[in-house]
DNA sequence: TGTACATCAGTGAACGCGCGTTCACTGATGTAC
DNA sequence: TGTACATCAGTGAACGCGCGTTCACTGATGTAC
């Protein structure tokens, strides 16, 4: 306890986002509670449920700000004329780059689906999503609605497996060359 | 408390796990106490404990089961003749009929990865998992191993997205249905 | 058929802990006049 | 330039709770003789 800190914080919605991300990073969702992120903020133990109403709403927060940020990474692969394989390539280094933002982003039983600014980030990012997918579809003559789930199912999972770590290692470390490699050789080469 | 309840319960170890893998799918692993296991099985709270150890241990049982019961249907599956399409129908329903067996195996920070049982179980799981994936890649002239992770990846990634609830309605509800649908549009059919 | 004894399963009290949430409060900030 | 006041951020004490783990124990079971 710092005698010079001042009673307001500055920004301490951010402080605590920050920290929360760094908790679920290190040790999962599970082991996130409020007072910890308030120790960690150096901020009395109540102060984040001043910005957050609850714990949930904490969760809130990162999964809208997670489905922004995908959503922004997609649009800007589709800007600079990616193609199918960029867009996969760019969802799985969203989830690897953000592995706290993806855990929670899936996991709606932890926050308030509700939320509006919630949703809107969501219907964004499931719209730039669905249209990146597709452009495989298009481009190999597969039906464009299965063409598309099977992409995200490949994205999602080759992510997921990712993160977990259970991948062989010849795979590299790099998780965009990684993702094109193996989509590549799965899919043909469109 | 009922009087008549016996001092032993007659497989105790057994409920504990049954109780356990109720809980996991009603609340996730989040939600699961052993103190609440106990309860439910009408036995002293400290009861679990004498047959797991520790709260990991549970879990660890509970992993190594789902590795096993996986192997088995894979096993299954591939005596009968089935081709890829019925090997990742399989993965799929493994991943639905059992949710519970399912999340645990695949968050490996839970449990305890060294113990004998689990990483043979496990172990088996991943070599029928991969002979079943690279049949695709053999039928289709792939890459074996590239193939063998694509493969994987799109039906971990179908399971979970499944799972998660996000996928459209006009998959229907019979998920072994789904993933040879989904999976002949994507992979042509070879 | 009976008895001693080892083994195992389950008990219940106790420990110390960290948690989320509530609430009356105080300190700081900025805006209206 | 100064002052009153509304607003907002953060405090700290208190509540009640459920948890995992430990430990000396007791009840039941089965095996050896």
């Amino acid at each position: 306890v710092s005698e010079d800190r001042p009673y307001h914080h500055g920004d301490l919605r951010r402080e605590v986002l920050r920290a929360a991300l760094e908790v679920i990073d290190e040790s999962g969702t599970a082991g996130l509670s409020l007072r910890d992120l308030a120790r960690r903020a150096g901020v009395s133990h109540a102060a984040p449920a001043h910005h957050f109403g609850d714990k949930a709403g904490l969760l809130t927060a990162i999964a809208a700000e997670g489905f922004d940020l995908l959503a922004d990474a997609l649009v800007d692969t589709r800007h600079k004329g990616g193609d199918f394989y960029d867009v996969g390539a760019t969802y799985v280094q969203f989830a690897v780059h953000h592995p706290a933002h993806f855990e929670v982003m899936f996991r709606p039983d932890l926050y308030h689906s509700t939320d509006a600014a919630l949703a809107a980030a969501s219907d964004r990012a499931a719209r730039e999503l669905h249209e990146g997918m597709a452009t495989l579809a298009a481009a190999a003559d597969f039906d464009p609605e299965r063409g598309a789930i099977a992409a995200w199912a490949f994205v999602h999972g080759f992510a997921t497996l990712w993160l977990t770590g259970v991948l062989p290692s010849w795979l590299g470390n790099d998780p965009r060359a990684a993702t094109q490699d193996v989509a590549r050789t799965l899919f043909g080469n469109p």
